[in-house]
RNA sequence: GGCGCUAUCGUCUAGGGGUUAGGACGUCAGAUUCUCAAUCUGAAAACCCGGGUUCGAUUCCCGGUAGCGCUACCA
């Protein structure tokens, strides 16, 4: 007997698998900033691995940074996360709603034994390290309140003195894990420090926040930034202290600038909320954030996130970090804006123009100029690199107020014979009837046939006359697209234009 | 400095003990043409260095180097 088992049917088999293993991530964003790049891969990958699981997806807020989070940053988060269509499970879960739980935690490692008060003031370690590091030595905390006993615990605990809570790390041994992307990773224990999970002011440390929302919340798989590397031994330390069962880890590599530094802001946009400004559609953004790190199986590089979510895998992340290459970008989303229907474009390029103050839908617009616009918008989609480029280098369709761009007059208007030939054709396109592609280019090539001159001068002359780009489609589309009397018109503006500042002066048209 | 991790074209990467080391972006050239983009064709472009293991290492091991991360009462 052949088992019969279709693609779907191992579709239904994962995700049947994925819900009885309760497969449970999270994200879990500091709103100290806005979402950025790095960030949004994050999200990402834990989405695509919940998806491709049937699991469950957590998003979690981690605020315990009083000073520096802002609840507008959170906001802010949560709508570019759902601008690139990740969606998530549970949550949010906000951190500064679990103080309680936290400091809950913190009182029964004490009692447990495994963590300790400590009334060094931070001013104190400061000194003290500062001086180790000024004599070349290794710092680490050095235990000054590890060794205190009970009786002067509770003597200092009793004057009221200030107390952060550190965790106590075993005097010796070691702590490893098996990282699903970066394989094994040990560390002695010597080489960690007792780290605070409580501050003196009672707020918790980033450490305990994490390793005590993954335990309630029953995380499974800790798909994080390899920045946590480091931090993982430590927390494994406190899930074996806590008897909590242990999460899989995966960490990712870091997003790195062109120059291999950390991706910051001196490096231009890093936010997301950045990139959806500048154009720059959210499947594209995605599609690009996928493939800095993973590499779907066959060749393809342009994947739809069904694709994603069937291909997807920890296993195949990449272990080296990866530059942000804004090339790739400009051309995946050219790719994207390329395979947009008309029916996803449109209302696009309708709130780019409005935003820059092009408002294409007035009262009295009939159907016919909204066809009109429909054909404009079409024309340049293959054009198109960001959403933006429509209200910027293709304002001319858009608008009558435009300016000649200096390069393209110096390229294409030098010739001197460039306004009596404009004017001439203005009179011909006035007259071309039908007004169509042919009756059009037909009329054009008569006259240069009649003055003698190729008909490419004519061509782009026009080019410029008409949309102030050397670049720009086809001449023939431009001219049935814009319509009769904004070519005559537009002719004629450029060869007074022209005859008023005889030396080529690059001076706005309008 | 200590500890950890990483290392294939400029960039993202595939691959893997024996390959013409594959793809994509970018770059360059050609085709096309009415400019540019797109498209098509073609080209240049990489296994960090040194040892070891092996008949044979870019691949496995060790060392070096470089880069990144952590080294806070940031996350």
């Amino acid at each position: 007997m052949i088992p019969i088992v279709s693609s779907r049917n191992r579709e239904l088999h994962r995700v049947i698998a994925g819900i009885m293993n309760n497969i449970r991530v999270r994200f879990a964003p500091s709103p100290t900033g806005y979402l950025h790049v790095g960030g949004a891969r994050t999200a990402l990958y834990n989405w695509l691995f919940a998806r491709h699981m049937g699991g469950v997806l957590i998003l979690r807020i981690e605020d315990t940074d009083v000073d520096r989070s802002k609840p507008e940053l959170t906001t802010a988060i949560l709508e570019s996360l759902e601008w690139l269509g990740l969606n998530w499970d549970e949550g949010p879960i906000y951190q500064s709603q679990r103080l309680d739980r936290y400091h809950a935690m913190a009182l029964s490692l004490q009692s447990s034994g495994h963590a300790y008060p400590c009334f060094c003031t931070p001013e104190e370690l400061q000194s003290k390290r500062a001086k180790a590091e000024a004599e070349r030595r290794p710092w680490k905390y050095d235990g000054t309140c590890r060794a205190l006993s009970h009786a002067d615990r509770d003597r200092l605990l009793a004057e009221g003195r200030p107390a952060a809570v550190r965790f106590r790390i075993p005097d010796s041994g070691k702590t490893s894990f098996e990282d699903q992307v970066f394989g094994h990773i040990e560390v002695e224990h010597r080489d960690l420090e007792d780290f605070v999970l409580l501050r003196s002011d009672g707020h918790p440390t980033y450490h305990l926040g994490v390793v005590a929302d993954d335990i309630d919340l029953r995380v499974t798989h800790v798909v994080r930034g390899a920045d946590h590397i480091s931090n993982t031994p430590k927390q494994i330390l406190m899930y074996q202290a806590l008897e909590a069962p242990i999460p899989v880890f995966a960490h990712l590599p870091l997003i790195l600038g062109p120059d291999k530094q950390r991706l910051s802001k001196r490096h231009g946009a890093t936010s997301v909320g950045a990139y959806r400004e500048q154009g720059v559609l959210p499947q594209a953004l995605v599609n690009f954030l996928a493939l800095l790190g993973w590499t779907p199986p066959g060749q393809k590089e342009i994947v739809t996130i069904e694709e994603m979510i069937r291909d997807f895998d920890l296993g195949a992340v990449s272990k080296s970090n990866a530059v942000f290459d804004l090339e790739k970008l400009a051309w995946m989303n050219s790719e994207y804006i390329r395979h947009l229907s008309p029916e996803q474009l449109l209302p696009l390029v309708e709130r780019e123009l409005a935003g820059a103050g092009l408002p294409v839908r007035d009262p009295g617009m009939g159907v016919q100029e909204e066809e009109r616009f429909k054909q404009i918008v079409l024309l340049l989609q293959s054009r198109a690199r960001t959403i933006q480029d429509y209200a910027g280098p293709f304002r001319a369709f858009f608008n009558d107020e435009f300016a000649y761009e200096p390069g393209a007059v110096k390229k294409f208007w030098k010739d001197g014979s460039i306004a009596s030939l404009l004017e001439a054709l203005a009179e011909r396109m006035a007259a071309a009837n039908p007004f169509d592609l042919a009756g059009t280019e037909a009329a054009l090539r008569t006259l240069a046939e009649e003055k003698g001159v190729k008909a490419g001068l004519l061509i782009n002359a026009s080019r410029v006359a008409l949309t102030g780009q050397a670049v720009a489609p086809s001449l023939f589309e431009v001219i049935v697209v814009l319509g009769q009397d904004r070519v005559v018109a537009r002719l004629r503006r450029a060869a007074d234009h022209l005859r008023s500042v005889p030396d080529n002066s690059t001076s706005p048209a309008a």
